[in-house]
DNA sequence: TATATATGTGAATACGTATTCATATATAGG
DNA sequence: CCTATATATGAATACGTATTCACATATATA
């Protein structure tokens, strides 16, 4: 990028700088990107959709998302770390639920905006 | 996957089904998809913060979020095939601005999502 | 028409990531 | 202890994608 401070073509130089101070911190941007990648595959929009609904095994997830165990565990996996979900375990199987309450409103905005283009 | 209809280890079958037959068809879970996938950059997400706040043409906006003009060009045009932004010609230069009433509400909803984590 | 400026775009690249395979780990039961 | 079952995980692979570079396009102005 060029050394100066500001380009600043077609807004007031100043009102640019307390726009650009107002802009959330990298780390925050950065997990907030993070966050929604996490929607961003249908495989995990499955996993949630169907954990809406049940407390679920892994086996029965795979089955549900029509995937290989691995998968399913890898996304679980992925899922736990963004602290979607959490799990239980009982004897040798786990159950999978979900741990955030705002996945269910997410998904309705998303469906909201698509229902709203042609 | 087997050819079985369903594994089943651990709910009802019939049960199963109807979770099943519930699920949004695969087009509009990838719809859905793609829909999160524009939030999942952290680029798009400073662009959108900023068209939040300013109609601004690109040059500006490069500068806003330090990255060169192409590279704003091609996250603007993702931004405008998703419906999320619009734009406005004026002489040579193009002012963008949001296209959707939904940017906020999920946003805020990102920044829940994290404020609850520790 | 020639030039300058703002924006858009195709190709190349480097990096991320979803899936699969093979295998490891954990647990229950004999 | 041995076996079967459920789940987790590392490596490999194939594919997607964010960015940059170089250049094209469009528009205003001299």
């Amino acid at each position: 990028m060029e050394d100066r401070v500001c380009l600043c073509k077609n807004i007031d130089p100043a009102e640019m700088l307390n726009t650009q101070k107002a802009l959330p911190a990298d780390d925050v941007i950065n997990h907030m990107a993070d966050f929604f990648k996490v929607f961003g595959d249908g495989t995990r929009l499955k996993i949630l959709y169907f954990l809406m609904h049940h407390e679920l095994c892994v086996a029965d997830l795979s089955t549900l998302v029509n995937m290989q165990q691995s998968t399913v565990s890898h996304q679980l996996k992925l899922l736990r770390l963004n602290r979607l979900v959490k799990y239980r375990k009982e004897g040798i199987t786990v159950y999978y639920s979900l741990d955030d309450s705002h996945v269910k409103s997410i998904f309705e905005l998303a469906l909201l905006h698509l229902k709203e283009q042609r």
